[in-house]
DNA sequence: TGTACATCAGTGAACGCGCGTTCACTGATGTAC
DNA sequence: TGTACATCAGTGAACGCGCGTTCACTGATGTAC
C-alpha cells in the first residue's frame, strides 16, 4: 500500500495536490506546508520543488483545479435538475461544494492569489459561466441578467459562508437542502420557473 | 509623538488591537504576529502577554470588537435610510464595511475561532439582530421572516466577497452603491417598501 | 537483445528566519498611614 | 507632605520549532543505435 512506488514515486504531483486539499480541510491554511506535504507523501522536503516552483505555485494550481471541479459540479446539478428548477439545483450544489471541503472553498475565495495565473482565471470564469448561462436562459439575457447572475452567485456564496460559520444553523431548522430551498424561495424574485413561487 | 508614553505605555491594549487590524488589512493573517505587533508599538515581545493570554485571545478580542462595530454600522445605516429603503441601506453598509477593511472582514468570517467566547458570540448575534429586526418590520415576522433575513444576509455577504475577489467588477460597471442597488433590486423578491420593485 | 548515455525524479543535509512563548527581572505608579 | 510597600506594566535574553528554500548529489528510467 505504501512504498510500492519505490524511488520514482510516479504520481507525486497528483499526490501532493490531493494531500494539500486534505490538509487544508483538516487544519486550514496554517496546516498546509510543503514539508508536511512531503512527509505525507513519504518523500524528501526537496521533492515537491521538482513539480512546483514554490508554495504559492502549488496553491495556485490547487485553486485552479478546485474551480474546475466546482464548475463541473454546478453543470452536473444543472443538467440533472427538474426543468425550471435549475438555479435552485445550482445553489444547492454550490453550498454542498463548500461544505464538503471548507478548506478548499476558503482557498478559492481567500485573499488574492498571484493575479496573473491564466489557468486559474479561466477555471473561475468557467464556473461563473455555468450560472450565467442558466440565468440567461431564464431571464432572456436582458439588461439585468448579469446583475441577476451576480445576485444568485452572491446568495449562494453567502449562504455557504453562513453555514460554515454556524450562523444558519443558529437561525433555521431543517436539512441543508430544505434550508437552501426555503431561503432561496423566500428571498429571490425569480426563484423558480414560470409557475411562480412556492 | 512617539515615546512620550515612556515606560508605562498606558494604552497598550488599545494600540495592539488597532495595529492588529492594520496588519490584517495590509498583509492578511500571515502578516499578523504578536512580535510584529510589539515592534509596531515599540514594546518588547513579552509585553502583549500582559494583556492577552495568547495570540488566539487577541484575535478573538479583535473579532468581537469588529462585530460590535459592524452591528453599529448596520444600525446607523438603517436609521439614516429613507423609509422603505432600510434593507437596501443595510446591504450597502454591509458591503462597505467589508471593502473598507478586508482583513478584518476575513477575520470575522474566517475559520472558526475558539467556540466558547461569549463576547464574540453576543456581538455577532447583535449584528445579525439589526438585520433581522428590519426584516421583521417589513415582512411582519411571519414564518418566512427568519429565512428571509438569512437570505438578505447571505446576499450582502456574498456580494462583499465577490467584490473582494474582483468578480463583481469583472461583470458589472458602475459605482459600488449603484451595483449593490442594481443587484439587490434585480434579485430580491421584496427588495423595497410597499411601492414594489424598481 | 545489449549497451551507452542523457534525462528525469528523487535524496538528505543544511541555511537562516521569524515565530510563539517562557524565564527571572525591574522601573513606575498608586495607596495606606 | 512624606515614606513604605504592594502592585502593575513593562524589559530583554533565551528556548525550541517548523518553515521555505538551496546545495551538490545519485539512483532509476527511457531512448538511440
Amino acid at each position: 500500500m505504501d512504498g510500492d512506488k519505490a524511488y520514482h514515486h510516479g504520481t507525486l504531483r497528483r499526490t501532493l495536490l490531493e494531500d494539500a486539499a486534505v490538509l487544508l480541510n483538516e487544519g486550514g491554511q496554517d496546516a498546509l506546508s510543503l514539508r508536511a506535504l512531503a512527509r505525507r507523501a513519504g518523500v524528501s522536503p526537496r521533492a515537491p520543488y521538482r513539480h512546483f516552483a514554490d508554495k504559492e505555485a502549488l496553491l495556485t494550481a490547487l485553486a485552479a483545479e478546485a474551480f474546475a471541479a466546482f464548475g463541473e459540479a454546478l453543470a452536473r446539478a444543472d443538467a440533472a435538475a427538474e426543468p425550471g428548477r435549475e438555479l435552485e439545483a445550482q445553489a444547492i450544489a454550490y453550498v454542498r461544494f463548500g461544505l464538503e471541503a471548507p478548506g478548499r472553498f476558503r482557498l478559492m475565495f481567500g485573499p488574492r492569489r498571484v493575479v496573473a495565473d491564466e489557468e486559474l482565471a479561466l477555471a473561475k470564469q468557467g464556473a461563473f459561466g455555468v450560472l450565467q448561462a442558466r440565468v440567461d436562459v431564464l431571464a432572456g439575457a436582458n439588461d439585468d441578467s448579469r446583475a441577476q447572475a451576480v445576485g444568485y452567485w452572491s446568495l449562494a456564496h453567502g449562504l455557504t459562508v453562513l453555514f460554515l460559520d454556524g450562523r444558519v444553523r443558529d437561525e433555521l431548522d431543517g436539512s441543508e437542502d430544505e434550508i437552501i430551498q426555503r431561503v432561496t424561495s423566500a428571498t429571490l424574485r425569480v426563484a423558480q420557473s414560470p409557475q411562480s413561487s412556492r
